[in-house]
DNA sequence: TATGGTACTGACAAAAATGTCAGAAATGAG
DNA sequence: CTCATTTCTGACATTTTTGTCAGTACCATA
């Protein structure tokens, strides 16, 4: 008798969990997401320029790139006041806000274990 | 009077709270890797080819850097034993196992976040 | 008319990640 | 001797991601 069935079993579950976790992976992966929504994180609504000022080293055509990637995810909002010269405002809708749980378990997880010798 | 100050000891936090999550990205970083954790999680000891069944669609060459990377970061542990043919188990160590709240709510948050239109 | 600030855009290039495929070492089975 | 099995390795190509840099539109101001 093979255990097959009980295995092929677990095989699913992981994979269907994992399936929630690529979704997660999907939309928080790219080399400053997580920097973008932890800066708005604490520092509420900021604007195109104060974002730039904060993602020092992030090149102009990659913070926007990734600011597109945000709206079209829904975890941030976009505000455009028409106005010269323009005004462009964001800050975290309110699911990005739900991932902040994670963010910040994340962020202890790594001060805890970054300067440890494996 | 500018509140330079309290913004600029927000930027600091914002910063510092980032480098943890740095290390924890460029430790999770890599297209397999989280399903990898997720493998050893649910499965305990794995030996090489039980993770490439799983991991189906993965190329062998990328398992093996995935799994060299997960090693070398400390969160799997590689065990080989001296056979013909050979036979190499791998399971997750302390640190790797400590990801396990992170790897859940992650699942979790994507599982309730994925099909809803931003 | 010229200048300056803000929020972008587009073409091109470099770099990083991943895939493909062929093969290697070791040894027991036939 | 030949073959099969298992765990990898290395050369090379392709895909994806990111960087560089020049330029645009708007209008208030000088």
């Amino acid at each position: 008798m093979r255990k097959e069935t009980s295995t092929n079993a677990l095989n699913k579950e992981q994979i269907e969990s994992m399936c929630g976790m690529a979704y997660t992976i999907s939309v928080l992966s790219g080399r400053w997401k997580l920097s973008i929504l932890g800066f708005l994180l604490d520092g509420g609504t900021l604007r195109y320029n104060e974002l730039k000022r904060k993602a020092a080293g992030i090149s102009e055509r990659m913070l926007i790139a990734q600011l597109k990637d945000l709206e079209a995810d829904g975890l941030i909002e976009r505000k455009a006041h028409p106005e010269v010269p323009p005004r462009v405002e964001y800050k975290l809708s309110k699911k990005g806000k739900s991932l902040e749980t994670i963010l910040n378990l994340m962020s202890a997880w790594g001060e805890d274990n970054k300067g440890i010798r494996p």
